[in-house]
DNA sequence: TTGAAAGCGCTAACAG
DNA sequence: CTGTTAGCGCTTTCAA
């Protein structure tokens, strides 16, 4: 494989000339500079990155750390910071942890093994510690979808999204509302209980603890999927008399495991039960589930830019940035009853 | 940040035997072994990747080259390979391509700029040009999803597939069967189109150009969405007395967007039509959709573990991995329709 | 066993 | 403008 200097030994000229003109500096004769491009072309000549990583203590690379990612949400996420990137010219290194303990082995390979120049972490919580040791060191680092007083972050208004449900359901004239969550470690699982229990609040309506329902069943990762969507629901389900007319669930697949608990114990959306979801994932039009839009791949690409600028630039500011949510009104909610027979 | 020399100087030995300790190699004595590890816990040393990779000539990466993947198989094929690549400590840089050209770039890069130690490349079909610079080259890579004769790869008996879902149609008693296929330019669409052909031969039943839509619309990237499988139902809804009664669909997905397509006519499934997909992806059980099972999440991690043995060892032998594949019965294909209402 | 030295392939001063 | 040189931080002979 050809190194730089069979390329500087072809076009006659001294490596510090190749090396100029592969990085396109701008002192260099037009004519040394076309000598040299003539003989990578005919080397079929591409540098090393490792080699150039070394030397420039750039990797080009960007380390992604995320919830083991079977849910949609993080597909979504990913598409959009897998696009940023490739704009950029850099590599997604992809570190998925399924335990929190792994969490740290990545953090602390990411931070002193040097693979990547930044870090994106992905809807997982940052303890002060770590955060202090990224900010100590100046180590690039965007958290997405979480946050930290003292980090760069970008999430939704998990809040404002989380107060925009609940209130379109008491504006339906439901009372009863119940909220299915996910694992309270979480941090928009805590936010939008928040939002949940301040809509509740601002209406004059009481919070019951029975209720509200946190996924924290036994394994089954933070909460956030089909099948404790699905207990949960039942859970609610089994209270019966006190059994609530309407329920915010905190994600959308975590709703579309409820829905079918409901059908299973043959009842009907929105009429015996209405709900409400959060993300607005694909899946979630299809099943006609009303729920709460956050604009996730903005959200990645903007993450993206900005642990760039992050990288190639000093730490100018704090930038902590919180996208708006809306709701998509569609048929679980009961708001549009007559209008398109609901998937039961 | 600590280098080897730090630990050498601070453990009073040379950096070879630094580097010995680091690397677990047998001869050194226990004495100096463990000053050496005292050296690194009181340093706080970790080796630093990118110099490891350029003196190794490994960079315990491997890429993986895949779809615009906003796909769900490419989801729980990627959770198949991350778990993998993980236990063998290494790097997953994700390389998502949308065009074709695109593609061609991301080989060059990564066979020329030695950012990874071999690639599985997904879903996507490989010229014998490259073919042959793969095999010449001795670069390893093994193919997900896709074949070529020349190369390693590990993919699902789509024709058997395809066959064993319009049998289970024809068996049903339907004999107007339809096929919804993905774009034909992809490898799988063309053998799940040539499982349905033979099945219908081995049958006795024609093959009818109207009844067969591949979805090559245009802006719609493989096929192999919702949007497309929405769009070629209406067609062959349109064909009003000559519609089929079954369709056999060549990706869950896009028997998603055809079921809503149906729905949307008012018309009924199964009774007024049966619809039977492929890939059995998590979703199809939510809807009752009679799907055809592939293995992906083993797949993915096979497709690991032969491109790791590829990686460290001589490439042995050509490994052409084909799995099997099941069809399992849900609602959406009539077998069971007293079971269960159905998701319309 | 262990230390010294020679790369791995490139970038970036530093002269000229 | 351009060649030379000294690293980047490690691995790996080669002797001792």
């Amino acid at each position: 494989m050809a190194t730089i200097y069979d390329v500087a030994k072809r076009a006659g000229v001294g490596i510090g000339t190749v090396s100029r003109a592969i990085n396109k500096q701008p002192n260099l004769s037009e004519k040394t500079r076309l000598k040299v491009e003539q003989a990578i072309e005919e080397l079929n000549y591409q540098p090393h990155s490792m080699a150039q990583s070394l030397a420039r203590r750039r990797t080009n690379s960007i380390g992604c750390i995320i919830p083991f990612f079977t849910g949609y949400f993080f597909v979504q996420l990913l598409a959009g910071i897998q696009r940023k990137i490739t704009q950029y010219e850099n590599d997604l290194i992809l570190y998925s942890v399924d335990q929190t303990n792994k969490k740290e082995t990545f953090l602390n390979r990411v931070l002193k093994e040097r693979r990547v120049d930044g870090i994106l972490y992905i809807s997982l919580e940052i303890s002060n510690e770590d955060a202090a040791v990224f900010n100590q060191k100046g180590f690039p680092i965007v958290l997405v979808d979480s946050f930290h007083p003292d980090l760069d972050s970008i999430k939704v208004d998990n809040v404002e999204g989380a107060y925009l449900a609940t209130k379109h359901l008491i504006d339906l004239g439901y009372h009863d509302i119940a909220m299915i969550d996910g694992q309270l470690n979480s941090v928009p699982a805590r936010l939008r209980l928040e939002g949940y229990k301040k809509a509740l609040r601002d209406n004059g309506l009481a919070f019951h603890d029975q209720h509200f329902v946190a996924c924290d069943f036994a394994n089954e990762a933070d909460g956030f999927n089909k099948q404790s969507g699905y207990t949960a629901m039942l859970q609610l389900l089994d209270l019966s008399e006190s059994r609530p007319r309407a329920v915010f669930v905190s994600s959308d697949i975590q709703a579309i495991g409820a829905m079918q608990a409901v059908r299973e114990r043959n009842l009907r959306i929105p009429e015996d039960i209405a709900i409400v979801g959060f993300d607005d994932i694909e899946l979630a039009s299809y099943v006609g589930l009303t729920t709460v839009k956050q604009p996730t791949i903005e959200m990645g690409e903007l993450a993206v830019e900005r642990l760039m600028s992050r990288i190639d630039s000093l730490p100018d500011q704090g930038f902590q940035k919180q996208l708006g949510t809306e709701i998509v009104v569609r048929e679980t909610c009961g708001a549009q009853r007559n209008q398109h027979r609901l998937a039961q």
